[in-house]
DNA sequence: TGTGAATGTGTAAACGTTAACCTACAGGCG
DNA sequence: CGCCTGTAGGTTAACGTTTACACATTCACA
């Protein structure tokens, strides 16, 4: 229960608690013999050190926070891994909160890191939050957004060019399929999604072809809705020539709906944002724009220790990652 | 930067911290009106208690820690996300921390979570830090094994019946195909690799056929392992007729494996330990053991809640979760 | 021999909360 | 009128660390 304190360990070694204190954190002049005595009483009590106390003396927690809207979905995870492994070797800790891609929630999980003390909080939102994150960053805490950034919020953030890639797959459809295929998006609350349909438009603006609503499915970035959107694109009297899905969760609901409706699973090509795991396994035309979540994590990681340790001042820096699509090999 | 405190909203209000702490706490008295003044001057300054303090001083931290050998598993996610939720609505947060089958992490990640005072910790344990969990109890923590034994450790666990469900396996195996399957454990130092293996070995045993080492292939749960077995067993003068992996990572890989070999995905049946995502997208005669992770979760949850609300005390609860075999449909 | 730097250790004041304890006033009741 | 109870709010001592400061001792050097 109640555990034992640094006067224990004091007590037990006949010293003072300055002396255990300069003895686990190498600070200040120890002899020899007394910092072995220390550490072999620190031992043989099975001392932990309590980390409330030393960060509230300390005003340190060297512990970042990180919202994510979906802890199932492969790309945050693989964003999320990269994250942790570079902050850990900076000696810093990272608390992960899951908000479900639901905004009351991640309101809480905000208040909860603040509460906390994170150094900094690494926020992918779900765009609902936007006073919140605003308070956060006049108080003066580090705040970098990735993958999604918030209307109005200036912060450092680390995005992909969505609307170029988006482009380009369109352009890519464009000229295999004519203007003929069907775009499954995100909630219209996520920049991303609007980042997209953007691109998409523009590459059709400029092919000089109309954008005809029938063939826009509004979806929320869930494997449901993506079987939703199948079933509504392969059900239309002529359904499209191919699609373009906003992400990987969705693409593979749309893959799930051709297998319901009892279709080849490469009946029609598919361009999605984000790899598909599965992909390899099934005959599929399948193009990807890979989002290289790795890149995201360095870099997010890479803004995060720069703010802590050099100073934190200077105006808000953005990186976009270059996507790359990879198209179907047919 | 440096927040505002309690102090500050205090002086602003005209009252005392004690006054303030109250209005915050909803204990003790406090008139209508200070109550409300209280609560303007907090919304104004966009105060934020420190958590670190108030759990310094209320030796209660209300956080229970996680450590999970890979988060990029769905299955552990599946167990993490239901823990989450069931814990959340009794007031606690979940700290995960991936240590990514490593013990080394393990350990480490085992002493920050002890150093914040979290006030319990669910371990799905690489197996190689038994003295470092036996410390943690012996100290009096709250310990819930999830998933995996460690050997030696008498704690709080919730775990499959891998052995029943195991020999089940091999014995539907052993009736449809005989003796000659190949299985893809685990690593030997998981204790649901040893009791799976077990499980197959009672199936061998009672139905009279020995075991042939040449059919048994040593993984470590990645996909890669899955991989490099399925080229083992595929490349044999004799392959077998079907295969047995003990789980959905190490399967995925097995068929990354025949796909590479040319053969087609439903050339022979594999029984797997955890579900397939990507599964239902292409041709196979896969039959899974469904573990049922939201259980698991729900009972460590509860495990958890109990022992932190009720007495600390009393024997160490075992909960085990029947495992389903669901076999392929042909 | 005095002086200053380097080394070694203790004392005590923070850090931001909470809660035990105290004071004070009102009103009800015998 | 005295006393108890309920309400309202202030004072202050913790919680377990770190660290500024103080005090010794040793040693080199002028």
């Amino acid at each position: 229960m109640q555990s034992i304190t640094i006067k224990d360990v004091a007590r037990e070694a006949g010293v003072s608690t300055a002396t255990v204190s300069r003895v686990l954190n190498r600070n200040g002049y120890v002899s020899h013999e007394v910092r072995q005595q220390v550490l072999a009483v620190v031992k043989r009590l099975n001392y932990q050190p309590n980390a409330l106390a030393r960060s509230l003396k300390q005003e340190r927690t060297r512990t970042v926070g990180m919202v994510l809207p979906d802890m199932t979905n492969p790309y945050f995870m693989a964003v999320a891994r990269t994250i942790q492994r570079r902050l850990l070797a900076h000696g810093y800790r990272l608390f992960y909160m899951d908000c479900d891609e639901d905004a009351e929630r991640e309101r809480e999980a905000i208040r909860v890191l603040q509460e906390m003390r994170t150094e900094a909080v690494i926020l992918a939102g779900t765009g609902g939050n936007a006073d919140a994150v605003a308070r956060m960053i006049e108080a003066g805490r580090t705040v970098v957004l990735i993958d999604r950034t918030i209307d109005g919020i200036r912060a450092d953030a680390v995005t992909d060019d969505n609307a170029g890639a988006a482009d380009e797959a369109a352009a890519y459809l464009l000229g295999k399929y004519g203007p003929r295929f069907g775009i499954i998006t995100g909630p219209r609350s996520t920049s991303t999604s609007r980042e997209r349909a953007a691109g998409v438009k523009r590459a059709l603006e400029r092919a000089g072809c109309p954008s005809d609503p029938a063939l826009w499915y509004e979806g929320d970035y869930t494997r449901r809705a993506g079987m939703e959107a199948g079933h509504y694109f392969l059900g239309m009297n002529e359904p499209p020539l191919a699609v373009f899905s906003f992400n990987n969760e969705m693409t593979y609901g749309f893959y799930l709906a051709m297998k319901q409706r009892g279709l080849p699973l490469d009946a029609l090509e598919v361009v999605s944002f984000g790899e598909l795991d599965a992909a390899p396994l099934f005959e599929n035309r399948l193009s990807v724009i890979r989002q290289h979540p790795d890149q995201i994590g360095e870099a997010a990681a890479d803004i995060v220790v720069s703010r802590l340790e050099g100073g934190a001042e200077g105006e808000p820096v953005q990186r976009v990652i270059m996507p790359a699509l990879e198209t179907a090999s047919r």
